[in-house]
DNA sequence: GGCCATAAGCTAACGCCCGTAAGTCTAAGA
DNA sequence: TCTTAGACTTACGGGCGTTAGCTTATGGCC
């Protein structure tokens, strides 16, 4: 894979009071990193700024270090899932089945279309270096709260239609549902070919979702 | 955290005919190194022969490089994760529901007991390396197939007790109750604090084998 | 229109660790 | 005693994160 970047133009310097900006082509530089297919090894301090078009150096005017722009792509691509999936909930009418099956399938999507970043927004190798930076614990649980928010929402209303048994913890159930779209999703991200036949995203919704179809 | 190794006596070379010995030291020491809590970043060629107490290109005379190590720790570990499911079946007795409980958490536990290893073996960095190298596919497709034939049995046998509500596809269930483990395991491995109740592992296991209690 | 303070970003360099190649030593055992 | 398996030493080149100090374009102001 060539790496080279063809910018003739080298860049174009920011206008004052816009240094804020490269921020977000830094975020981009690295997201882009991901996509080309290299694990997040590929993201390093100074494989972003050759992406980004810039000095190295210069990334330490928004990011303490490497570990903080990793944060920064989870929480943005984060919160890109939490809207990709109230965006799926509400384009699917009524019908509370139909939107259990509308927002699991949209997570499994999002899954399925940039691997890399799913990887990293659950589980990635930069976890365990918040240690030694500033990212707070705080930042880490707040992480996926929204999108389960989504989830636990179907799952009340296919319920409250009586599509679905109950049970007296609704959240849990709700965790539950994640945690296996979670292992489909993230055996797909990591691996070449999974086992199980084609239709196990289903299978594991219906089950975990204890429809009563 | 020191990695200090406090070799007095150095090392003592294999006998001849035994330099075979030392493949299963570097083995372990790249475990042993994956267990001190750093992540598989930790596990370089150089650093796993500083833990075995040897030279660094004393390493190439068994390991072509290092993602073939990382493959070597990895079939161990799953080799030792089909064993425990396997023993864990045994000795649970004549009864299916069991037999599936206990299968189950002794694959949960096999995670939390070493969160480190159970990373690499599912989803782990060095999977990409892998074309660079001479690891072949089959040996990365056929790595999870034993223990996944523990799970299909047990699944089986309570389907065949009447317990269990039976699919046309039990090899898609077994798959699906996996997957659903998987997440589990994985995001215990991975984060500080899980969400959601502590009893969510039996909720998968129920809702995946669909017992019918 | 020209000045100049300063935001925005650059260059150079340090030290560290890595993978790996080339050649060398040394003790086991026939 | 001598062969050779089982290691070791040395060294090269490269990427990394990070620090220190420098440059340059921008845009308000006279």
């Amino acid at each position: 894979m060539v790496t080279a970047v063809t910018n003739t133009e080298p860049r174009r310097r920011n206008r004052r009071g816009e240094g804020g900006k490269l921020r977000e082509e830094i975020i981009a530089a690295a997201v882009a990193l991901l996509d080309e297919g290299g694990d997040e090894r590929a993201v390093t301090l100074r494989s972003v700024a050759r992406k980004a078009g810039i000095a190295a150096p210069s990334i330490y005017a928004h990011f303490a270090d490497q570990p903080s722009i990793m944060l920064a792509v989870v929480q943005q691509e984060m919160d890109r899932l939490a809207a990709t999936l109230r965006e799926a909930d509400e384009n699917a009418g009524a019908d509370p089945r139909q939107r259990l099956f509308a927002v699991c399938n949209a997570y499994l999507d999002v899954a399925r279309a940039h691997p890399q970043r799913y990887r990293i927004m659950f589980g990635g190798l930069w976890t365990p270096s918040v240690d030694d930076t500033s990212i707070s614990d705080a930042d880490l649980e707040s992480l996926g709260a929204e999108a389960l928010t989504v989830l636990a929402d179907v799952l009340g209303a296919c319920v409250e239609a009586g599509i679905a048994h109950g049970s007296d913890d609704l959240y849990g159930d709700a965790v539950a549902l994640w945690l296996g779209l979670h292992g489909l999703a993230h055996q797909r991200a990591v691996v070449r070919k999974m086992p199980g036949p084609a239709d196990v995203g289903d299978r594991l919704i219906r089950a975990l979702a204890h429809l009563k179809s």
